[in-house]
DNA sequence: CATACTAATGACCAACTGGTCAAGCGTCAA
DNA sequence: TTGACGCTTGACCAGTTGGTCATTAGTATG
């Protein structure tokens, strides 16, 4: 196991254990049976550690979550994967979903939360989008309020599962919910949700996507990893046309089109469609 | 404005804002104008503050839900009113209420953490008996499954109100969950949750209600505060009354009636409430 | 054995924490 | 005016934090 691994490994632990910022490096090297100065070759410093934990898990979560959703099965079978999903990874990485499920939005920098939001929004719609496939129009006005209400059902009883020592059966728990979900789909008449009330990032203050930010961003991806040469072109032609005085909206729109489905590009492919809905709001 | 109030006024908020463990001392002197030294004229220590905070607020909270639950309303209405409260609090003391919400269980130490999770159990003890009484036998199985999924909603749309910059109609989210909850308890079937899962620890023994404890809560207000000379007067002829062989039944229920709608004694009036049904359990 | 190069260390730093306490302050009776 | 008294202060303490870097240990090559 490489160092990088251990150290992951060790501060994963310790962080479920007694959260991000109770967790000191001189703890986690401890732990690893390494220096502290080791940990300084490793990572650059801890906020990037913390980043590199957040954003492998969510990466593979999301993926996970995407899959189910578009796979080829029945709709109503894709449902009970959702949740499967979900409680799984309780079961498998029950480290990590402590510190998603806990860990508390201010404790995080502003950089990592947009991160945690950005990574919900995409699951949640997934979830939209089989929410639609399972009911289809007269779902329609009442389509966030299920939505919310399925997140507060796999929130409730995920922190069940993770707090409470019980041998838990997860695939009824699974069952019950698809029910649930069922009968709040059928039943339920009224409607208090709006789409602006859900997709407005929910926490925190505003979030400044400036031309500067996109850069930066761009300028670590060109640097860190070797891309795909379309991909690559789209990322330079990207930073060119923003450095101009006014970025042409069509060309940023269909160079983000470009790398929208290139998986490392998906942050900056989110923060161009923030920036784009900055500079056109009216759109 | 007392300096005491002036510190728990400066920290709730700093706490609200950026969490307890990352709010200083010196933060919160600072924000309310006053010496580090001073602080500890009023507190002893930090830990202290926080319990404060927390014990203030879920007093005044349990003492609300109660209320509601053992109203003479409708047992409908009583619903409605037990998910207004939620909202409202959230409304009324978001500072709080985000720091109830936010903050990670390990965060705060053993002591603080039980005391949460304890007057959690007593404000679900209160849903449940709601419950019994609104669907009867049939639920019985389904219970606990029930009771976790309004836990699931109030918490989703709390988060939401809290941290979603939208003017919020709490009076509608009420009746939407109100409905919710009609819904599932009349159509889902299946049932996952049992008592022991749940474990809604029961009040121990030393948290029944004495003549003692009446007299020390009693007292602590008398001290602290100034108060209406009819309240003042009230607990006064309560501490009187309890310190008799046999305090007269009708003369607390009277007394207790009298300080019924200041908000301050919301804790006295419901262990008040405690104490008679403990005294005559027969009524 | 000598050299050269990297990997790893832990003493050290400045900045912060919760908490203490001698020193200074204003107030008021004498 | 004096002096006593209690409120208030902020320098100070020991401890912790994230982060640095001169030094050393380990190893591969000649």
């Amino acid at each position: 196991m490489s160092k990088k691994q251990q150290i992951l490994e060790s501060a994963l632990q310790l962080f479920a254990e007694k959260g991000i910022e109770a967790t000191s490096i001189q703890h986690i090297t401890q732990e690893a049976g390494i220096s502290k100065g080791a940990f300084y070759l490793s990572f650059p410093s801890k906020e990037s550690l913390i980043k590199e934990i957040i954003d492998s898990f969510m990466k593979g979560f999301v993926a996970d979550i995407d899959r189910v959703v578009n796979s080829s099965k029945k709709p109503g079978e894709k449902l009970r994967l959702y949740f499967l999903a979900h409680l799984a990874l309780l079961d498998k990485h029950a480290d990590f979903a402590k510190i998603y499920a806990q860990e508390p939005m201010h404790a995080l920098n502003e950089e990592i939360l947009e991160k945690l939001i950005h990574y919900d929004a995409w699951i949640d719609r997934s979830l939209l989008s089989l929410l639609d496939e399972l009911y289809g129009e007269p779902l329609q006005e009442r389509r966030y309020d299920l939505l919310i209400s399925i997140k507060g059902f796999v929130r409730i009883y995920s922190q069940l599962v993770l707090f409470h020592p019980y041998p838990h059966d997860i695939e009824k728990i699974a069952e019950l919910l698809v029910e649930k979900t069922h009968v709040l789909a059928a039943y339920s008449k009224t409607a208090y949700l709006t789409e602006e009330m859900v997709e407005l990032p929910m926490p925190g203050p505003e979030e400044v996507t400036t031309a500067e930010k996109l850069l930066s961003v761009i300028h670590e991806m060109l640097e860190e990893e070797q891309h795909p040469p379309l991909i690559a072109e789209s990322i330079s032609l990207l930073a060119e046309e923003l450095q101009k005085e006014t970025p042409r909206r069509a060309i940023l729109h269909g160079l983000q089109a470009n790398i929208y489905d290139y998986a490392p590009a998906k942050w900056l492919s989110y923060l161009l469609k923030k920036y784009e809905q900055k500079k056109s709001p009216d759109i």
